[in-house]
DNA sequence: TGTATATTTGATAACGTTTACATTTTAACG
DNA sequence: CGTTAAAATGTAAACGTTATCAAATATACA
């Protein structure tokens, strides 16, 4: 038994109602120049037959900016952070008829150039990308062609393309000032990876608040190593052991927070009493933690719809100059670092 | 200025190699029919010229099975549990050279219609589907037009697909049982949307530890609202209000556990010691709860995997039988019953 | 060397659309 | 009613590949 093939194709769609293919293509784009009374026709046509245009084809065919395709690069999808972006933009993308097309490359920069690659013989109108300095020049070059890119999440150090991105100073400033306003005066930062701009952004803001409180930051608790669960773990030991222990630790990501819970747990540490803890990231599981976490929240979903958006934007008008999207976090207080 | 098309063509490798377009496309395919000599010619053109094959128009004129794409339906891509099936299938498919399109349905009924519509005007090699009831009637429609289907964490009533799922019932009574074991007898199930056939099997594992161990199981300790969050709160609520408290809440899935510890630490309910608590799916973060939490393990990733393989296999033996993979689950146990 | 048979290659028609451009139909107007 | 402009439709050439078939070249063998 062989697969039949209900798929029938302008071709036949034009058969059964009479006209030509043009026309029928004419009224699935909705081209205002065919006459209602041959439209109604063809629509009619077009259930009866169950007809559905064949999206490959139309890719091949169309020109840029019709193709409805938009390629996501994400650093992993594990992170609920992202997982917000991809919804975001997910939900633009549908109401434009787009589909998205994810690239997530799990932190492997084999896998972050080869899915650049991958997405453009995808043929996408454009590119949203979080990607790492690593794959600049490349993305870059993207550009050069004419291939409209946002940049969300991280900053393209040549602005020549459109940004969305959370303002991870200010972030970083609120959190930590919160918790210089509760008292405490020594407080551990473990920081994410140096190689990703946001944690440079996030230690300048930790750092800005020691200075507006006129405290003197001390370098040495400043801890850094990845952006992973793992290194959450290792650093919050490395706290947890110094001599003189810090009151509160602000973890710069929330893979960092969960590693940092694991541990203070782990050691039973009472929360905030013994040590604060407040966290980059909020995630929809901070009111099941205990105590429930203190965090900046970085509005995720929203940026990935205002990136999509900026994509439609820039494929209408290419030669607009580059826009630049700063989203302010918001500080959600919770119980981890006591009264608020 | 206009963009730049640096993207070559078949065309232009051809002419640069002195072969015809037909030869170039043979060396892409690894076509064995080739003699080394002209490959190794035109890979280096093909080289020195940076084409890429346009994965569109390959898409377009193949024949099924060289697609290279391949659709994967997720009820929920915020639940880490669909995030692991995902990154299997992601894995397996990278390997074939292969990208997949994710359709994120959100438990939105309208949505899961849609994206399969979408997805298969994409031309996808065929489909892994983690559907709900509603649109069984149109997975069957696929199967019955010869795209093939393999079923993931959900399967179709009519076998005429492959599945691979987890041993639900199984893995419901693990948890239950490990309960029992621990002295409960009252033990309060959160179960999931009754719409979902996997909420059946867990309340069936659920029953057959009882009988195991001659216990009556009360119906009235079975609670069931939907599957999200929201429901593992107030179903949880409701469990709290009982006059006649259970000393255990065996929770349906990942959702429903962290609503339910919401609502316990909110209460203030001493875990495991007043009430103990063991969930449906493990999570990355289940050792940053307080207590680490003990769980049922699928294993989502390797579920990912396999059906994307059996996908495969199915497009190289299409009338191969279908084929049903259950995975055992595993339990973690942590802290969240107590002594183990 | 000549013939038969493998091996390699090339020309070309698809795949299902969109889009110039040409053509036909309708409307407008003196 | 004839002419001209506008509106609606049709024809056919792309888009960048793969696949079929035929042609050309190499290999084997008598």
């Amino acid at each position: 038994m062989k697969p039949k093939n209900t798929s029938s194709g302008l071709k036949e769609v034009a058969r059964y109602s009479g006209v030509s293919i043009a026309t029928v293509s004419r009224v699935i784009n909705a081209d205002p120049k065919v006459k209602a009374e041959t439209a109604l026709a063809v629509q009619k046509a077009i259930k009866t037959l169950g007809y559905r245009p064949n999206r490959v084809a139309q890719r091949l065919r169309a020109t840029t900016a019709r193709r409805r395709l938009v390629g996501l690069l994400i650093p992993d999808i594990q992170n609920p952070y992202y997982v917000d972006i991809i919804r975001g933009v997910e939900h633009y993308a549908y109401n434009q008829n787009a589909t998205v097309i994810i690239g997530n490359f799990s932190q492997d920069p084999k896998k972050e150039e080869l899915y650049i690659d991958i997405l453009r013989s995808e043929s996408v109108d454009g590119f949203i990308v979080a990607t790492t300095p690593r794959t600049e020049k490349k993305v870059e070059l993207l550009i050069e062609e004419g291939i409209p890119v946002v940049c969300i999440d991280r900053g393209l150090r040549s602005l020549k393309a459109d940004v969305v991105k959370t303002d991870n100073e200010a972030g970083a400033f609120m959190a930590t000032e919160h918790l210089i306003r509760l008292g405490h005066k020594r407080i551990a930062h473990i920081a994410g990876d140096k190689e990703i701009p946001t944690t440079h952004e996030r230690i300048a803001g930790y750092r800005a608040a020691f200075k507006k409180y006129h405290l003197k930051t001390e370098e040495g608790l400043i801890f850094s190593r990845k952006s992973d669960y793992e290194s959450g773990v290792q650093l919050t030991e490395e706290i947890l052991a110094l001599k003189c222990r810090p009151t509160a630790i602000f973890t710069a990501n929330n893979l960092l927070t969960l590693g940092s819970y694991e541990v203070l747990h782990r050691h039973k540490m009472k929360i905030p009493e013994e040590i604060a803890i407040i966290g980059f990231d909020d995630v929809y599981w901070a009111n099941s933690l205990n105590p429930a976490l203190t965090a900046v929240k970085q509005f995720g979903y929203e940026m990935g719809q205002q990136a999509a958006e900026l994509l439609y934007k820039r494929l209408s008008h290419p030669q607009a100059p580059p826009a630049s999207l700063i989203i302010k976090p918001e500080l959600m207080i919770r119980k981890s670092c006591g009264e608020s």
